[in-house]
DNA sequence: TTGTATGCGTTATCAA
DNA sequence: TTGATAACGCATACAA
């Protein structure tokens, strides 16, 4: 393996013009250069990385933490940030943190040893429950060292950025449309307490108080995971659910209510809505086709990068959070 | 940020003993060995990665390439892979390469750059189409450097070991199966002419073969892309398609096999069949939920590992190639 | 515009 | 069992 010496030999240079040639840190003369860059061809030469680091104390990665890649609004928020931060020159590296605090933070602790230039959290799973700021601290830990980016989740603190979706207005106002259309018993269908939940379930109470609805607890349905067929056995095992409209927070969750309908013999739209989250294949591989808000997960993730950029490139100052407005993908299990 | 010295200082001995207590490359007595780790884990030090590097050549770092990791395949491969790396002290630097050679070779290249340990590739487009040996001459080449590690493809050479999933099986086993039921129009779906396609074409053909039915090229279908609404729509827009089954590659082809036949009002099963690939979410999203071959994507993984792990390890020999059974996974869309 | 010398924080070799 | 010191390959301050 060649080394700055051996390029430096070859070309008749030292090893600082070189380096000089490779970082465009300073003037060289066109001349050396080409010479230098001709060599550096010739040899196949590319600067060890370690060496780099070692001096430079970045080796240009950013950590990227999903709780799991396998759900699908995870693993594309990961296919845009990858391709996003390699336009940039950044490599990823990517860890799965489960959602327990502690492998949250032995995780950030690892990727944190590494030395990655940057921290993007995805899922608002990392913004803690909204209990306490003991959740929440390996973050502004961690933010102490590297700028922090979060998706989908708000946690405030010097060095931290997050990128949310408007979940609050495109749950209220899907709702407000399917009270609009004359449904009066709209369920909630929830997996978690995230952050992201919260301002779901936000946008689902405020719309009903507005309408003079009023909020009740039996309609708010508290899932333990969003498996498909355990939201669909769970429907089924309720004695009276009379609803005629259900607003989720993923597309699982909405195929998990559809499958209840088909086997109770109710139809949809006309006797159940049915609302999805994430506008995701699952949507589109259900029959009937599923209506769902969809989050431009690309969008946030394409600012996500934009805005780390500008962090690390040191050219400015930008927002601590930003929000993303979502959109409407109106199927066949809505007929507003 | 503390380094060696400044815990060889506060220890009481020099920087070659903290090495040695922290590698454990020699012996130390128990006394020495204490305080060094008293005073470690006092100061919260951890040595710089960079530095380690340098001198070790290794970062304890596996390359992932994958062609998208939006595909549920990818990403379930993705989180087994990471998962068990990550038990035996690996980190991951996934990259998303697409499907183009010139961008596998080049994040090839980049990974490479980055010193990691050892290269995985995720899928059989890496093995090429079999046509030439240049379209996988950067695994060859990647190989001379570190271990390469290939799932579900198979490419010959030193230093290179597969996983593969034995599609030929699978795929001969069902298609005998829908035969002994009755079926004599069984149409097979393909995407893609990878390694892992032409397996399962081969299992295809054979099954046929063997029952001595005709291998009709009518009935090998190839699809530009696996998107479920391509693939209805270009069934709507056959002629006179007179299958009464569907062997396909992939779970979100056999979504569009079934949406065929829902707008064409055929029933599944018992005027057609469809048998999918993957055993994914949208095998059970789907309704009827869709008959599926299961590939046990993490089998495949946790055994790459492990054969990644003697390797890595020095500990011993490893095959260059294992196959893993797969099984099928009956539902809805089948009735033998 | 170019070259020299030093520091970066380890690991490993060699003495003691 | 321990310590001193030389690599490791680069970036950079300083000199020329």
């Amino acid at each position: 393996m060649k080394n700055i010496y051996d390029i430096a030999k070859l070309a008749g240079v030292s090893i600082a013009t070189v380096s000089r040639v490779i970082n465009g840190t300073a003037k060289v003369s066109d001349k050396t250069r080409e010479k230098v860059l001709a060599v550096i061809n010739e040899e196949g030469y590319t600067p060890n990385v370690f060496a780099q680091g070692l001096g430079t104390n970045t080796m240009h990665t950013i950590g990227i933490l999903v709780p799991i890649i396998t759900d699908i609004y995870m693993s594309n928020a990961v296919y845009y940030l990858e391709e996003a931060l390699h336009e940039i020159g950044y490599d990823c590296i990517l860890t799965c943190t489960g959602f327990h605090l502690d492998q949250k933070e032995q995780h950030t602790t690892m990727l944190l040893e590494k030395h990655t230039d940057a921290l993007i959290y995805v899922g608002s799973t990392y913004a803690g429950k909204g209990e306490s700021q003991h959740e929440t601290q390996y973050i502004r830990d961690a933010a102490e060292k590297v700028p922090v980016f979060i998706i989908n989740g708000l946690v405030e603190g010097k060095n931290i950025y997050s990128t949310v979706s408007d979940d609050v207005n495109a749950v209220y106002s899907v709702v407000s449309s399917l009270i609009k259309s004359g449904r009066r018993n709209i369920a909630f269908l929830s997996d978690s307490a995230s952050y992201s939940a919260r301002q779901k379930l936000a946008g689902y109470e405020n719309a009903l108080s507005d309408a003079m609805l009023p909020v009740r607890g039996e309609y708010r349905i508290h899932l333990r995971k969003d498996d498909i067929h355990y939201v669909r056995d769970l429907l089924i095992g309720y004695r009276d659910l009379d609803i005629d409209a259900a607003v989720t927070v993923a597309d699982s969750i909405a195929l998990g209510v559809l499958k209840y309908a088909k086997i109770r013999g109710i139809s949809v739209p006309e006797d159940l809505s049915i609302v999805g989250y994430n506008n995701s294949v699952l949507a589109i591989g259900a029959d009937p086709e599923i209506t769902s808000i969809d989050n431009h997960i690309e969008d946030v993730c394409r600012l996500t990068v934009n805005r780390l950029n500008t962090v690390l490139s040191g050219e400015g100052e930008i927002e601590p959070s930003v929000c993303v407005n979502c959109t409407l993908k109106k199927r066949c299990t809505t007929d507003f």
